[in-house]
Formats: structure tokens, sequence, C-alpha cells
RNA sequence: CGGGGCGUGGCGCAGCCUGGUAGCGCACCUGCUUUGGGAGCAGGGAGUCGUAGGUUCAAAUCCUAUCGCCCCGACCA
């Protein structure tokens, strides 16, 4: 029995962090490996997710001003070379398209067509500031033009040496925001402006707490002035990157002749920003809240947010519990909340139970003999939203039927505040002030976060991250002025950064 | 690109060392009994053992080559 068990259950977190992981994903059905390597399916449990992701932040997006728009997946690789810095930074990990046709190979099968040679290569996009700035110079002539906020959301390809499901994939999905402003002032108020919505959806749709800050220069983005991000910290007190804002300054206008005519008549380079999130996001939110019962959705992103399952022990009383199930079902969705009726006929309760647990349904409804006969329901969060009483073994709340859908309104609420709750005890717990780097070198070990003095210089970062595979995460906005020494070198700090280990 | 591991019914594995013509669990199908935390019994279907050579009377097993995948590290969202 204990056997069988095990090969249903995910690997614990505790045994192996990775397996469980990868257990997550492929049980859930969220992901699924592709005959491609280090790429991936998304299954429609993870793509659902990425549904419900894509349309609170696009709402978002859209609520500031922006427009969606699409660009083509294939850049000229001239294109590439136009920004220096661009180029060094992905130049490794770009795919190229060399040829427009297939031909017999001498073998048997097929292969390139030699003599479809493109006389340009083609680049596919690593992600898409050439492309679109190209364009921008063409649509951008005046002050009058300006600010463009243009959104797309697309499929990128970055040629990864290592992958891992969601996390890091050789294709990926994503949204990329691109922008142009007259003045720096205003491109860095739209930096500022995304990177709040990119917290505000963290903290209040995945429940996922987020430290917001700048990334020290060895970690900015390829060809902007600074970059802007949001750290979540994982369950294995490791830091996961969940979405950055990049201030790209002038760097991309001069390079690709984006510029405009201002009042005076005048020309001047655009500023200009672009931001991203991915669906690293899902592999975030996994990582931050499930268990080793299976994945675990807060109720606000889930598509189904509650699974009803039916107990009887005979015909009659499966009519009859169905009847109530049924109804029930009826009124949850009229409320607007996504709701299966799990009637599957000889898969017993117990298996349900633990499926639904396994794919992250956020409330289970119980119904049975018993509570029919009472006009009474059970639901069980998938996470306690409360202290668990005496002798109690999970959270069971008994719901009246005639205010059932209230109730589990409110229920879902709860979950969904103490997932973030619990997200946030769990950062606050792993998070540390560190002002010994020998000390540091032996708690980093551990995982979380550490405050630290840090100088400024790259060789101090260098080093912290040759000796311990730790990087400065970022320069929290919300740190406090404080004078002290750098933790590597002595020299005089003003603020403590976030070190931790990163995915 | 280094280090490790793995390719055997749909999934997870055993068998390989010591060659003898393929087995277990789960899943699936049928029937009956079941159903408040992963149900039981009976019957059934399903695998050219990653690929290509070689050794041998005989290869999943030994030898050589090759392909692929996963994990860990260096690069990155």
């Amino acid at each position: 029995m204990a056997k069988e068990r095990d090969e249903k259950a995910v690997t614990p977190r505790s045994e192996d962090y990775s397996q469980w992981y990868q257990d997550i994903v492929l049980k859930a059905e969220m992901a699924d490996y592709s005959p491609v390597k280090g790429c991936m399916v998304i299954r429609p449990n993870g793509y659902a997710l990425w549904e419900n992701m894509q349309r609170a932040l696009d709402s978002m997006f859209k609520a500031t001003g922006h427009v969606n728009a699409y660009f083509p997946i294939f850049i000229p690789m001239s294109f590439l070379s136009k920004e220096a810095e661009h180029v060094e930074g992905f130049a490794k990990e770009c795919a190229v398209v060399t040829h427009h046709r297939l031909g017999a190979a001498p073998g048997g099968g097929v292969q390139p067509d030699p003599d479809s040679l493109l006389e340009e290569p083609l680049v596919v996009r690593p992600t898409s500031e050439t492309i679109m700035y190209a364009m921008y110079a063409k649509w951008i002539k005046s002050y009058r033009d300006l600010p463009l906020l243009l959104n797309q959301w697309a499929n990128i390809v970055r040629w990864e040496m290592r992958t891992r499901l969601f996390l890091r994939t050789t294709e990926f999905l994503w949204q990329e925001g691109h922008t142009a402003h007259a003045t720096h002032e205003e491109a860095w108020e739209e930096v500022m402006r995304i990177l709040d919505i990119y917290r505000r959806f963290a903290e209040e749709w995945m429940a996922v707490p987020v430290l917001t800050g700048v990334k020290s220069d060895s970690e900015k983005f390829a060809g902007a002035l600074k970059t802007t991000c949001i750290e979540a910290m994982m369950q294995d007190g490791k830091a996961l990157q969940s979405g950055t804002s990049h201030d790209l300054g002038q760097n991309f206008a001069k390079a690709f002749d984006v510029k405009f005519q201002d009042e005076k008549g005048g020309w001047q380079y655009c500023w200009q920003t672009s931001w991203g999130v991915s669906t690293r996001l899902i592999g975030a939110l996994i990582m931050a809240h499930s268990d080793d019962q299976g994945l675990v959705i807060p109720p606000k992103l889930a598509a189904t947010q509650a699974v009803i399952v039916p107990i009887y022990r005979d015909d009659a009383g499966r009519a009859k519990v169905l009847e109530v199930a049924a109804r029930l079902k009826a009124d949850f969705a009229a409320a607007g909340l996504g709701v299966v009726l799990d009637d599957r006929e000889n898969l017993s309760p117990g298996f349900k139970y633990n499926e639904w647990e396994l794919k992250g349904v956020p409330v289970r409804i119980e119904i049975g003999p018993r509570d029919v006969e009472q006009g009474v329901c059970v639901a069980v969060p998938r996470v306690a939203t409360r202290e668990l009483r005496e002798g109690e073994k999970r959270q069971k709340e008994t719901l009246p039927l005639a205010s059932c859908v209230g109730a589990l309104k409110s229920l879902l609420d709860d979950l969904q505040k103490a997932l973030f709750a619990r997200a946030l005890k769990f950062r606050e717990e792993h998070s540390y002030r560190a002002d010994d780097y020998s000390a540091f070198k032996q708690d980093i070990e551990k995982g979380g976060f550490f405050y630290a003095h840090w100088c400024g210089s790259a060789a101090c970062e260098d080093k912290v991250k040759e000796e311990t595979k730790a990087t400065i995460r970022c320069i929290p906005f919300d740190g406090e002025k404080e004078e002290g020494r750098c933790f590597v070198c002595g020299a005089p700090s003003q603020q403590r950064v976030v070190w931790a280990r990163a995915y």
C-alpha cells in the first residue's frame, strides 16, 4: 500500500526539492517534455493558469494606457548588432534561420535546400527591442506621437544550455512592453509604474510577496541604463527573478534612430523602456505555494475554484446526492465561480480528494447522504485558512446549502489571503542581516535572503558569486539608508543590498 | 561544454554481473461487489528490450559505435 502511494504521490520537498518541482509540473499535468530538447508543451492545466495571468495583467496594462500589437518572430541578423551591449548579451543564445526551403537529402529524408540559403540570416527573437524600434523610428516623428505605449504577447527563443520546466526553457511565452517617451523623467515614471503593476500582480493575484529594487550593473539587461525587478523567494530559500522593467535611456534610440521633433523644432532621441514577465511566473507560483500533496493554486488565478465530490452508497442515494450536487454546481457557476462536479463513477471519494489536491484546486466541496439529509455540504480548503482545532486533521467547514455560495466566496477569499500571509511569513523567517562575510559563507548554504552592505564594486560582487554562488538580487527600493561597510572589502556603503542564490 | 544517471507494454521499474527466447506494479478493457481520505475479486488486451553493427548454436543480457533524454555545475528571464 505504501509503495503504491509512493508511485502516485510527488517526491517530498525535504527529500529532493528539484524532483518535487518536476513531479508537481508533470503529475498536475501543467506541462510535459516535448520531442524538442529544452522545449516543453504547456498542457491545458498549465495554459489555463497562463490565460488567467494574461487576463489580469493585460487589463492592468490597458488601464494604464497601453495597447497591444504584434511584431514578427524573425529579426534580420544585422539588427542585433546595432546596440553593442545588447548583442553581447544575447549573441550566445540565438537561434538562426539560414534557409527557407527543404529538399531531398541524399540518404533519404529531407535537408535544407542549399539553393534556398538566405542572403541575410534571420534570428528567432530572443526579445524584440531591435525589430520594434526599427518600426518606432518610422512611426515617431513628433513630440505629439509620444508617448508610444505598446505591448505584445509573444513567444521567444533563447538557446539556453540548461533548461527547467517553466523556469527556463528554450522557447517560452511572455509579454514585452516597449514604450517611447519625450523625457527621461517620463520614461522612468513608466518603468516604475510597470514595476508596481508587476508587484501588485504578484502579491494580489499570485499571492507571492516580492521585493522590488534595482539590479546591479552586472545583473542588468544588456543595453539598459537600469533594470528594476521583482524578486520572489521560493520554498528552498532561493530567489526567483519574476519580472523586470528596464530604463533603456537613449541607447536603442540612438542605435535605431528613434527621434522626434520637440515643440521648438529641434530633434531629440526618445527615452525608452521595456518590461516583461513570462511563463516563468507559473514556476514561481508553484514553488511559492505548493506542498507535498501537490500543486496549490491561489483562488484568483485558478480556472477551477471548487470541485464538488459526491458521496453515495447505492443508486438511490446516488440520485439524491447528484441532484443536490448539480444544483450546487449551477449556483456556483451562476455566481461566476469555476466549478467542476466530479461525478466519475467507480472512483472512490478518497481517490478524488487526492487527485484534486494534486491538481491544486483551491476548495473541495464534499456532499454525501448525511449532508443532504441535514441540508449542508462540507468545504475543505486546499490550505488551512485558520488554526486547526483540537483533534482536527484538516480544516473542514460545514456550510448550509442555502448560504453556500457566499460562504464559498469568503472561504476562497480567506484562502487567497492565507497563501500570501504564509509566503510572506516564510520569506521573513528566511531573511537575515549579514555583517560578517565568513559567517555568510556558511549561512548561505541554508538559503534565504541576506541583507548586507556592499561597496558597489563589481569586484566584490564577483568574489561573492565565485565563492558562494550567491548574487545580488536587487538593491531594494524600500531599504533604509544606513551607514555601513561592505561586508567583503570594508569600503563605506550607504545601504544594504539583498544577496541570495537564484534560479 | 564538464560530471552523474537513464533508455525494456501508456507510466514506473525488475531482469543484464553469471547469454537460453521477457516479468512485476500502476494504468487500461470486461463482469460482479464497492464508494465519508488513493476499493476488492475474477478474467482480458498490450512490449521487434533506443538505434546500428559485431561475438555466439542462441543476445534485453557480452563487445563496439551511435542517438536521445533527465539531473547536477558553468551562461541566462
